[in-house]
DNA sequence: GCCAACGTTGGC
DNA sequence: GCCAACGTTGGC
């Protein structure tokens, strides 16, 4: 069991969205970076926590919880001709990249970043770390439990 | 809209 | 395989 921080535009997918989404769901599509593919691809376990988090808004944090609820498959749109995350270099007997499907497990209030860097514990979060803009990145047990209970 | 940071691309 | 140029991310 991992924990894991994944961003979200919520002008794409926000956690109202996703709240609305049918059984509380999305496929994780659009992740076009290898060490975030990874990720998904090699790490993330049905059940594994996730730290749903706002990115480049208004007000940018952690804004729910939710987790891994399949493990990792093509993500299809990588094979859709025009489509902004089309890779003409896939093809579905060799697929480049992949999602994880994320379901809700409950809107919290807004963690924010400002906040965030506000707390000397969460000082190791790779989030919060200079120049960081990969969109998952694994949490630390310590954190997860730390940023729970702030939540509360 | 700026721009620092960093990933990817492609010529050599 | 190097690395300059370019593109993207994302906070501010």
């Amino acid at each position: 069991m991992r924990y894991w921080l994944m961003k979200s535009e919520p002008a794409d997918v926000s956690i109202d969205d996703l709240a609305g989404f049918p059984n509380q769901t999305v496929d994780w599509y659009g992740v076009r970076n290898y060490q975030a593919r990874n990720f998904m691809r090699d790490q993330m376990k049905v059940g594994d926590g996730v730290l749903f988090y706002h990115s480049n808004c208004a007000e940018p944090g952690i804004a729910g919880i939710a987790e891994v609820s399949t493990l990792a498959y093509p993500d299809r749109l990588q094979f859709i001709e025009g489509h902004k995350y089309h890779d003409p270099k896939a093809t579905p007997e060799n697929p480049r990249w992949f999602n994880v499907d994320v379901k809700l497990v409950r809107k919290t209030r807004l963690l924010s970043l400002k906040e965030m860097r506000e707390m000397p514990e969460l000082a190791n979060l790779r989030i919060l770390q200079r120049g960081n803009r990969l969109s998952i990145t694994p949490v630390d047990p310590r954190d997860w439990e730390f940023i729970l209970n702030k939540l509360k």
